[in-house]
DNA sequence: CTTCCCCTTGACGGTTCCATGAAGGTTTCG
DNA sequence: CGAAACCTTCATGGAACCGTCAAGGGGAAG
């Protein structure tokens, strides 16, 4: 049960150096040398946290960056050598929760690994399914039941719900769920949120015209309830 | 709603700098010149961030970062001169989110800060649900209970509710409501507040007609009472 | 008891906000 | 390379809500 960490860095001997510094500190490394390869292997096993580099051949770090944040909360630490202030702040708006410059402490890296992971969400640790009513949903494995019957729901439509599913009750305004489902750095039509409120509600609401679940609250937001 | 970053610094210079720089940013600064001073503020109200030099006088930057964690998941940045690799693993460990050091760029400190702010878990603060009577309120959920029974409020009857039960037994004038729920450059019919008074009594009295709770005071105001 | 003033009540136009349908663009997969 | 699924934007209709007005009623002072 191990933390996985996977460093994106094209050169090799400080991949190397990187590797077994955090394997000292009891971590299990997975390296990538390009951003592609970053994002394949990402795809294929999410880690616990993910190094980058800024400076990659192909797609740069903060593309990297970005690419991994649409898809996870993963905790994404920026490791290179540009000291920079308008770098490090680039870093961070693309998503990072760090950002590091080399050369750097392995005893510092670690140690802010480590606080990374402890304001991480619990990752894997979630897996109860939620209901309501006769809504059933398993966040685990991206599926939702209703009735019984499994229901298809887009990755927006389940992130959506699970976003909702995760206070219940709670109001989330438009621009909570845009910034906690779409992005924090998402601009765009507010009337965005209402689509996609609407089709997740003609596939999860028995009658979609008299939502039972996903409630309207007028002026406010979205709540979702038994 | 702005959020609130409190920063313990004995530095007088150094405090107003980093005020500026912050409120620039468009955040609500609060400074503490002490140890002591900070963790008093931040009982009586906790902030959303805060930001901790390591040399104070009286006791040390450590023990304020481990005591307000024992008690609060707010985010805390360590922001010194001391740049020692111990030392920043200690500022972490002692359970800070962050560590930069002096000097430091205002624009780097906002992007961390805001990085943080991402991650953190909704604040904790004003999730209480206020009692009077058979009434019940719930600010996060944006609804309200009567007996149980949920009550549908619109948003400026909420907002008008909310503001009475903020001092209940109080009596406001017309004015003061006007200024608090409708917003300060309002200019308007003095009969505003009368109408939504009559809307929210009609939806949270058992009888509209002999109102238990939201009561007229003549001549004066309105005052909410259990 | 009378009068005045303030509050209540009901109704109405204007505005805001949300649901709905459709179209264009992007990504994914065969 | 083509098709399907998906995301995003836009326009439109309708419902809910807000603020105003005028008429009616009830309490307080004299």
């Amino acid at each position: 049960m191990g933390t996985r960490i996977l460093t994106v860095e094209d050169d090799e001997r400080i991949r190397i150096a990187v590797r077994m510094a955090l394997e000292d500190e009891g971590w299990i490394v997975d390296g990538a040398a390009s951003g592609e390869d970053a994002l394949e292997r990402f795809a294929e096993q999410p880690a616990d946290v993910v190094l980058i580099d800024l400076m990659l051949p192909g797609i740069d770090g903060f593309a990297v960056c970005r690419s991994i944040r649409r898809d996870s909360d993963v905790p994404i630490v920026m490791v290179t050598a540009r000291a920079d202030t308008h770098d490090v702040v680039a870093g961070l708006e693309a998503g990072a929760d760090d950002y590091v410059t080399k050369p750097f402490q392995p005893k510092e890296l670690s140690a802010r690994i480590r606080a990374l992971l402890r304001r991480a969400r619990p990752s894997s640790g979630g897996s109860a399914t939620l209901r309501f009513g006769e809504l059933e949903i398993t966040p685990e494995e991206g599926l939702v039941r209703r009735s019984g019957d499994e229901v298809h729901l887009t990755k927006t439509e389940f992130r959506l719900l699970c976003e909702l599913a995760s206070m219940p009750g709670r109001v989330f305004s438009r621009e909570q769920l845009l910034e906690r489902v779409w992005g924090y750095d998402y601009f765009g039509d507010g009337r965005l949120v209402d689509v996609h409120v609407r089709r997740l509600r003609t596939k999860v609401e028995p009658d979609p015209a008299a939502p039972r679940h996903v409630v309207t609250v007028r002026g406010l937001g979205y709540k979702l309830q038994g």
